[in-house]
DNA sequence: ACTAAACAGTTACACATGCAACTATCAACT
DNA sequence: AGTTGATAGTTGCATGTGTAACTGTTTAGT
């Protein structure tokens, strides 16, 4: 035991394990209102913001494999909460819109969203908060751009 | 637009990305190295740091269902790294602990870990890794007790 | 024009995962 | 002793996921 790892002083182990405990609770919610996947909810917050954007650009953001988006965006897209258009100019490309109903559905999950927010901030704390903003802020800056 | 969430200052969200990229990159060292699964690592971690412990202990630790257990636990026996021994006075608990060959293996693998932690910590900065510590500390303090 | 490489996205297949149901064991209550 | 409920752990089955291979399209080089 000279050579043991302390797990509890691993920072990839811990920053998996927080991150496991609050997506769960916030799958939980939107799971059963809306009966949707994590990567449908997923999909659906970047298509809410971005407004228009395509499945190779969620994928970029999100992190998550091509495979996987392509399948969420089928499954929103036969819920109708989803519409596709292939670019005119390039055939390849795919753009995505959410439809009328789709654009209520997030509204309402983005509501959601802020509420969650709201109460793991008062959990937290101001001070906690801040300074695990500040940390995944970095890890950000040193992560996204070089990884794949 | 109106009520559009903004992803980049949604927190689970953030959690969720930041702990991906980074437990992505630790989970290819030793994947290449050791040809071990996530949950085989995370057994053997917790094995490694406890000593002797039970398949459901392991459960509890890492936040891991218990059928994920179950066969990472038989996975790592078969490859002659962990042998398991039922307990005399209840005979439904199963000891769990490293053998020789697994105990040289796990010594490799914390050390691996140990060099990935001070590169991230060289990368993030003093400041900012502290700052993350400090959120993550947070975070496990309120979620860790009362979630299942 | 033609070929090769690159890219967006989908699908087949093998593997991983979670839920529910199962075995086996123990503890508590009657 | 017998029944009920709880616990440790495993397994069947349906679903989720990634790899690699695929289609269809565009771009670059010859």
């Amino acid at each position: 035991m000279t050579d043991c790892l302390l797990l509890e002083e691993f920072l990839p182990y811990r920053l998996v394990r927080a991150s496991e405990l609050v997506s769960r609770r916030f799958a939980a919610r939107y799971r059963e209102a809306y009966g949707i996947s994590r990567p449908e909810w997923r999909t659906f917050a970047i298509l809410g913001q971005l407004g228009r954007t395509t499945a190779t650009e969620i994928g970029r953001q999100s992190t998550m494999h091509k495979t996987k988006v392509s399948r969420a965006v089928a499954s929103l897209e036969e819920r109708g909460w989803l519409s596709r258009r292939v670019d005119e100019a390039d055939r390849r490309i795919e753009w995505l819109t959410l439809t009328a109903t789709g654009s209520k559905v997030y509204a309402e999950l983005a509501e959601l969203a802020r509420s969650f927010q709201q109460q793991l901030a008062d959990d937290l704390g101001a001070e906690a908060a801040a300074a695990l903003e500040r940390g995944l802020a970095a890890v950000e800056a040193r992560f996204s751009v070089t990884s794949g």
